[in-house]
DNA sequence: GTCAATATATCCACAATGGATATACTCGCG
DNA sequence: CGCGAGTATATCCATTGTGGATATATTGAC
């Protein structure tokens, strides 16, 4: 079942926009502009990704095999084409759910030491 | 009671270098070895902060006022001078306590997507 | 006495990020 | 129809954070 190719060890710690983009594009396919309302949305707009973070940290991610590009337009008709839609991969998902469970182990020291919020 | 100037925002978010020295001075008061054993034992040797990381970074929150330097030896019968020791600062509880919040906020959003573990 | 561990500090190289810049297309409005 | 705001991708530069190497020196166990 735990395919060892998957292992998410070596992308740990995950850099932030990392996270964030991996996030984005598990719910659906998203292209690279539609990532950055995303990420700005969720966070409250706390979080605005740069263009050169987003592209850079995009074409990282391709090569890492963490997200693929999409053939299909999720909505053809009434799309731009410049748009390049991305997905997560099943690589991408082993890393996001380690990196989740670092940051809540994080989370969890901090409550030990009385300076993090009640469970969540 | 919430003071303006401990706002913890410019200091979001926090290097990860930055977190685990604050979790790790805010128990006790410790000296620069004695955080980087505090945190390879807390994350069960999962990080292991370098002398170059752990003493630049000291160095900054130093300058942000996020910890300071004690007088007081915590235990000066069988110490070595050599040592400096650090306690965290209101302001660098802020600090943490903010960022345990939005790394709390980040767990959410996996555990939105199915990709977190259970609540903890 | 020797050697590993302790302890602080600085240097260099690399990775991640923000901000600026470039280029070009789309769409609403007058 | 033209104009400008917004959309969309991409690259460059400077800054920051980090690891690893190096330096120096003390402590403690054997």
């Amino acid at each position: 079942m735990t395919d060892p190719s998957l292992d998410p060890a070596p992308f740990l710690p995950l850099p932030l926009a990392t996270f964030h983009i991996l996030l984005a594009v598990t719910e659906e396919g998203r292209h690279g502009y539609g990532i950055i309302q995303d990420v700005e949305a969720r966070t409250g707009g706390a979080l605005r990704l740069s263009a050169g973070t987003l592209y850079r940290s995009i074409q990282r991610m391709l090569d890492d095999g963490l997200i693929e590009e999409m053939r299909e337009r999720p909505a053809p008709e009434l799309d731009d084409e410049r748009r390049r839609y991305y997905r997560i991969t099943a690589l991408g998902e082993a890393v996001t759910r380690a990196e989740a469970q670092r940051l809540s182990d994080l989370v969890g020291f901090a409550r030990a030491a009385g300076l993090a919020p009640e469970k969540i």
